[in-house]
DNA sequence: TCTGGGGTCCTAGGACCC
DNA sequence: TCTGGGGTCCTAGGACCC
């Protein structure tokens, strides 16, 4: 019973509750406004009472609970307030996993000697939280990570619970198989269609009926299904991918529209890709359609770039060859993946002029406020020449 | 009802190489 | 003239998580 899953409940919607004591007692939603094509990020308990959820979108939101109080959501302070959380959490254990923002796993095993049973921990945390920092954090303790995740789960809002040898006997195999990692909405679906609603009934279906539901996950989660999780807590991991994408107010064909958005969206992971350090190989354009059909177009140079120019270069090119062009959209995404080590210059057949200029505009940006300096729309997209076999082959709808 | 934005991981087919 | 087998990389799509 090593593992301790921490939880802040409801954390956007809480410290907006916190920090302003009108909004306590009342249904809160952060998110995107009801008029729009935006959904949920977080609600506070007293909107869950009218069925509104994360991830649901706006407008049903406000179906469901008019007289709710929608806020959009303040990264800023949310970002301050999890420090803080996780200033708490790191003065128990340095070994703490970030699942997000409001999330971490901490492996206790140990501090035992100084701070006493994983039990005793736990209601530590939550004590101190809840006092210095006025927000309720749930705490799952178990064995492994799946365990004290489960227990969090079960516990929440404002609980602490321990998933004991017991609890894995007798309460796990009786849960919906959603409730294993992994098991989402659509494997929900096929498995229920076979019959299997329960961890029981996953645990007596036929090994071979299971792969092809499953696939390759059916081992891990089979796993699961007996209490199993062998996955350490991993303080630190690399990241794989940086990307930024942008859903419209209303469809949009224009290419001049998708050609500036483009360009911010690229500006954006290029400075995001400076901060952390890094430089890609791999450009993606992303593209929603009016029908929610989402086709993605990505090119791998042997070149690691991280200006704005080379970026927005590689997605208009990739944009201009997707098969969409001039076609209404409704989302447009930029993601850069196989990242390289981004401090030293890479070897480059070809010198980019606009590289030097990049730089430039990103320490100004850097020395002053982010954005009092943007590169003007001048750019010329044309002058890539690129093989259309090496694009891929065009939507068919 | 009408679906955000940030990610990770997996699969399958085709190109390409030996 | 009618066609191997293995391995790796790239691309597109999709399930899943918070």
């Amino acid at each position: 019973m090593d593992i301790l899953h921490c939880d802040l409940d409801a954390f956007f919607a809480s410290v907006e509750q916190r920090d302003q004591p009108e909004l306590k007692g009342k249904p809160v939603i952060i998110g995107a406004p009801p008029n729009s094509r935006g959904v949920v990020s977080t609600c506070s308990y007293e909107a869950r009472v009218f069925g509104v959820r994360s991830a649901m979108p706006s407008s049903q939101a406000y179906r469901l609970c008019p007289q709710a109080i929608f806020l959009p959501p303040d990264m800023k302070r949310y970002r301050e307030a999890s420090q803080q959380v996780f200033a708490i959490l790191a003065e128990y254990t340095p070994i703490i996993e970030a699942l997000s923002i409001d999330e971490a796993f901490l492996d206790v095993s140990a501090s035992h000697a100084i701070f006493g049973s994983s039990m005793e921990i736990g209601i530590q945390i939550r004590h101190r939280v809840k006092t210095e920092l006025g927000l309720n954090i749930s705490v799952g303790i178990g064995a492994n990570k799946f365990l004290a995740k489960l227990a969090t789960n079960l516990c929440k809002p404002d609980g602490i619970m321990e998933f004991t040898e017991d609890m894995v006997t007798n309460l796990l195999p009786t849960l919906p198989v959603d409730h294993l990692w992994g098991i989402g909405a659509v494997s929900t679906r096929h498995l229920n269609r076979s019959g299997i609603y329960t961890v029981q009934d996953l645990l007596e279906a036929p090994r071979q009926l299971l792969k092809t539901l499953l696939g390759s996950n059916t081992d891990f989660v089979l796993d699961l299904a007996r209490g199993v999780d062998n996955r350490p807590v991993t303080p630190y991991e690399e990241v794989k991918s940086i990307g930024n994408e942008l859903t419209f107010p209303q469809d949009i064909s224009d290419q001049q529209v998708i050609e500036q958005v483009l360009l911010e969206l690229a500006e954006k992971v290029a400075h995001r890709l400076r901060i952390a350090q890094r430089k890609c190989q791999t450009v993606t354009v992303k593209l929603r359609t009016p029908d929610f059909q989402t086709f993605s177009r990505s090119i791998t140079s042997p070149t690691a770039i991280d200006d704005q120019r080379s970026i927005f270069d590689t997605a208009w090119m990739l944009y201009q060859h997707s098969g969409l062009e001039g076609k209404p959209l409704r989302l447009v995404g930029l993601t850069a993946s196989r990242l390289q080590d981004g401090r030293y210059e890479q070897p480059s057949l070809f010198s980019d002029p606009g590289q030097d200029i990049d730089s430039i505009i990103y320490r100004l940006n850097e020395k002053f406020t982010q954005g009092t300096i943007k590169r003007a729309v001048l750019i010329n997209p044309v002058g890539h020449n690129i093989d259309q076999d090496t694009v891929g082959p065009k939507p068919t709808k």
